[in-house]
DNA sequence: AGATGGATCGTCT
DNA sequence: GACGATCCATCTG
């Protein structure tokens, strides 16, 4: 494993790092060929103190064990008949990781648009699209580190944001108040493939970049 | 454009 | 046996 992906994924807060991977191109390397686009949104989730985290109270099962990896490692777990991508941050035991929820695809959209019922925005704005774009259909890169995966983060180069909003979490249950209405989802705002995004609120001219 | 409800299955109690 | 860090078709206005 490559230290420089191992330690970005520790050299800020979470919630941090969740807006610092906006803009930055994230790829899957499928038996069809090669995938992946521009991140635009990102759900941060803080560890063992946040209601909405699988890791609350430190809550420890075989499935949601991506979490407690390294930094840089791949959390990837299945809801209904969905699947849905994570990156384990911060050093071994301490679970907090990063949901990628959504990108601007640019790479291998054939692959993409074969793979998904759904075509033009509704392409990858949502987790469980993205991962349906990739043409995931088992968990068999869960565990991995991102540096032996077939999922890539390019750390080298970032398209920069013209705005990044950031939001309450999507579908967190209102159980807790705080944590309910804490602002660590992040979007790049006016970028067309952000989950429920409203029309209006769409920037044809330039996705939301720079 | 926004709201509602059914689908469907791995995971935990 | 019940429940989602969802998706999508099908309403209504």
């Amino acid at each position: 494993m490559n230290q420089t992906t191992t330690s970005y994924f520790q050299s800020l807060p979470t919630d941090e790092l969740a807006k610092d991977l906006l803009g930055r191109t994230l790829t899957y390397q499928s038996p069809q060929g090669l995938v992946g686009g521009l991140i635009v949104e990102t759900e941060s989730y803080m560890g063992p103190t946040d209601f909405a985290a699988h890791s609350y109270n430190n809550r420890r099962t075989n499935s949601n064990e991506g979490l407690y990896k390294v930094g840089g490692s791949i959390y990837i777990y299945a809801q209904r008949q969905y699947f849905f991508f994570d990156i384990a941050t911060q050093e071994a035991g301490n679970p907090e990781g990063i949901l990628i929820r959504a990108i601007e695809p640019t790479i291998g959209l054939d692959i993409m648009n074969q793979n998904r019922k759904m075509h033009g925005f509704e392409l990858t704005n949502g987790p469980a699209k993205m991962m349906q774009a990739f043409g995931i259909k088992d968990k068999s890169e869960n565990l991995k580190h991102l540096d032996d995966s077939q999922f890539k983060i390019d750390l080298t180069k970032r398209k920069i944001p013209q705005e990044i909003i950031a939001t309450p979490r999507i579908g967190v249950k209102q159980q807790d108040e705080f944590w309910a209405n804490a602002p660590f989802r992040f979007i790049v705002d006016g970028n067309p493939y952000v989950s429920r995004i409203k029309k209006a609120e769409i920037d044809l001219q330039n996705f939301g970049w720079n």
